[in-house]
DNA sequence: CTTGATTAGTACGATATCGAACTATATAGA
DNA sequence: TCTATATAGTTCGATATCGTACTAATCAAG
């Protein structure tokens, strides 16, 4: 006999999670440049983990959001120059991004900015209970990922 | 001797949770009315769940948006008939927000949709795991709300 | 090859978010 | 009771998000 979920347990964590997302956002977006947001940012930083020459459709669909956001958020990124976008020798329809030096400092910087409010944070809580949270957190988005169809 | 979080660790939790907040939101806003997103339901819920007659400026308080943008979102339910906005007779320059019955039943309606979503991927994972992260989300986000000053 | 369908990117319009400035009301201190 | 300050809400402008429609390039079926 298998046992339901209470859905009033997720629908809590969803909102719990809403409000960290908010929160956290705030905290990256106060230590980012005037013009720039969190989604510039996460351009940045999936530059970095993924390396350099992606093609803006894959970074649309790695983050999920319509092309047409990716588009803009691109333009905003090369116009503060922090990527350049260079044709796509492999396929005539798409472009690939690139880093230049002042993109890869500012998310250097940015994440550096950002470790002593993370440390006062870590301080205040049970480092061992957010270790542990967080691989449940990756299986929740893996599910839910997988679910989106 | 106190031993310090691994800015790395937090760095993850957050960047999961950006992912399961977008996720999440989309499975909600796939279930309202054309016209009505995320934040409105969050406010049918706020009401529901603390009463009526709420004012503004706590509400924006509450969700921590500007004045400016709970005006938006109160105007866009009232012209859907899902809110009344009534003089405060207690302090002529607010208002107080009143569920109307079409917003109250919107907002059942749109959680009883939710329950199946809810059901099948609580059917995916260890209940208890999920169980066990709410209480530590609690206790980031109540941390995160008091480091906000 | 040719042609129809698909795909990447952009332009555009509608709505959302949010800071700055403004109005009306309330409050506190002399 | 006046008056300065603070507060609630709105207006307005800048930027963000996203769906629709379009263009250019690619791919697939014959």
């Amino acid at each position: 006999m298998t046992r339901d979920i209470d859905p009033r347990l997720l629908f809590e964590i969803f909102k719990e999670i809403g409000i960290i997302e908010q929160l956290s956002r705030a905290q990256l977006e106060a230590r980012l440049p005037d013009g720039l947001i969190a989604p510039h940012f996460a351009v940045l930083n999936h530059l970095v983990n993924r390396g350099d020459g992606a093609v803006p459709i894959d970074m649309a669909r790695a983050f999920q959001v319509p092309k047409t956001s990716m588009t803009h958020t691109l333009k905003g990124l090369a116009a503060h120059g922090l990527v350049d976008l260079r044709a796509n020798p492999d396929d005539g329809r798409s472009k690939t991004v690139w880093l230049t030096e002042k993109g890869r400092k500012l998310r250097e910087k940015t994440i550096t900015d950002l470790v002593p409010e993370f440390v006062g944070l870590g301080a205040q809580i049970e480092i061992d209970k957010l270790a542990e949270i967080l691989p449940t957190l990756v299986s929740l988005r893996e599910k839910m990922d997988a679910a989106r169809d």
